[in-house]
Parts: C-alpha cells; structure tokens; sequence
DNA sequence: TGCATAGGTCTCAAAAAGAGACCAGCACTA
DNA sequence: TAGTGCTGGTCTCTTTTTGAGACCTATGCA
C-alpha cells in the first residue's frame, strides 16, 4: 500500500490508499484510468465494441474528431491493449481497427457507466441549470 | 435519435445513436461523460464517496493536484450536481465538501470501472511494455 | 508585532487539443 | 495522359487547458 490506489476492498481502503502519501501520482489505477478517462478513447471503445471499423468509417462515424486525435487515441488505445490494429494489402492499404479481449473486458464497467449517464442526463442537466441560476 | 448517444438499449443502438450523424457533438451522454471524465474528477468522487472533505483535507489527500485545478474540479462537481458545498461559520471559515445522492449513484458504476483498473493494470502494463518493445 | 491557517484568486509558462494543409501510392476517368 | 479521388496518415500553427506558484482577506495566537 505505497501511496497508490490498490486492493480497493471498501471504502475505508480508498482511503488508505489515497492518504498513503509518497509517490501517490504513479497509482496504477489511476494510470490506467487514464488512458480510459481521454475525451475520445470512451466513444471509441464504444464504438468498437459494436463491430471492428476502418480508420475512415470511425472519422466518419464520428465527425468532430479531429484526424489527428483519432490517429493519437487509437495509437494509445493500442499501446494499452485494449484495441488492435490489422493493415490490409489492398490499394490502397486499408487498415482495420477493434477490440481486444482486454478491450471488450474493460467495455463492461465502462458500458455502466455511459448506461449511467444515459438514465441521469437529465438530473445532470437540472442541477447545471439551477446552479447557473443561483 | 437526433444525433446523440441515447436508449443505449443494444450495441445496435450505440451504432445507431453514433452513426445518426447532424449534431453530434452534443450528445447528452458524451456531454455528462464529459464531466465525470476528467483528470481529477473520478480522485475526488472516490475520495468523497469514503466520507465529506474539507477543502483542505482533499489537497492534503491528493498532494500533486494545485489549488488552482482543485477549487475547478470542486466546482464543476458541484455545478453538475455530484458534490455538495457547505461553508461553516468558524473562524476562519471552513468549507465542506460531500457526495449528494446523485454522487453516490454515480458513484457506483465509476467504482466498477476503477475496480476494472486495479484488476487489470498488470495486464495494461504489459500490454504497453510489448507495444513499445515492437 | 509577526506568523500561521483557511479557502481561495491571479498571473504566467507549459502542455495538450483542434484546424487544416500536405503527402505517397494506386485506380479510375476524361 | 493528366486530373481526381480514395486510403491512412503526418506536419505546422493556433487556441485551449493545465500546472506552478505568488498573492489575498480575515482571524487566532505567541
């Protein structure tokens, strides 16, 4: 337990974890939430989860990503596993994306959490408003 | 269907939603995830969700956050309705903060996918150590 | 008087993201 | 045969976000 976010039993270790002290910025967990937590790698994984897409269909799919972005998220959804990446001989060379086991495993937790946001928006949206009001 | 991630009832509808092209951007959804997803957001709701912190308190808990970045979050928490803020008349005043009860529902599915990360951060690590051996 | 504590704000530098031009290689068309 | 488009990118520049740290107000205490 050296200052890192692990072995998240309960609550009261969260707090262990969390007020271990030390080198608390290198937690593992909090590591690969990152990776998870970017602006576009949850719409890409969840895009993913449905049926592998091309580099094309997902900048199609999803229109504001900037090509540059999508090039950098897929990489480093890559680099963690969670996505992989197959190049095709044809011409031109067409490269196709999906997830890995590791990719769909982490789209279980990560699904709750969109569902979450599907069946709140709303709540979300109120408090926005009345706190803007006040 | 206009357009956002909504009735995410099947993977078939998460295509549907994100394929529904016009105004995607704001999607409810992606807009809420938004808000959970930054880089400090899900620290603090974990935090808070073991008991109510004084301001403080949290920056003490998680030393590498500024100030700066830690009165943000605080506050765009609270705009969205997950933390609650409340300012007790001591001398000097102290303020606290708590999970409401749309924190802690949030909460729950945020803790799954942090119990993913703690399960499968070895399996991540490795993943990164072959992609950058390749 | 002088320093500490609480919960911030302000300014400036560094890092990340967005916009959009550019590129190579091939196929198809005019 | 020159032009056009498609593929999946990279490069550069600008704007936004983040981080580091000084500063602030009011009070209590030595």
């Amino acid at each position: 337990m050296d200052g890192k976010i692990v072995n998240l039993k309960s609550k009261l270790e969260i707090y262990k974890a969390m007020t271990a002290g030390a080198n608390f910025a290198d937690c593992p967990v909090r590591d690969v939430m990152r990776g998870i937590n970017g602006k576009w790698s949850p719409l890409l994984v969840m895009a993913l989860a449905e049926k592998p897409y091309r580099f094309g269909e997902l900048r199609r799919l999803v229109p504001d990503i900037s090509q540059r972005m999508l090039t950098q998220t897929l990489l480093e959804l890559q680099r963690d596993g969670y996505v992989h990446r197959e190049v095709f001989p044809t011409k031109p060379p067409s490269v196709e994306y999906s997830l890995t086991d590791l990719g769909r495993s982490m789209f279980h937790p990560l699904y709750q959490l969109v569902q979450w946001a599907e069946l709140n928006h709303e709540a979300v949206r109120d408090a926005r408003a009345a706190f803007d009001a006040a």
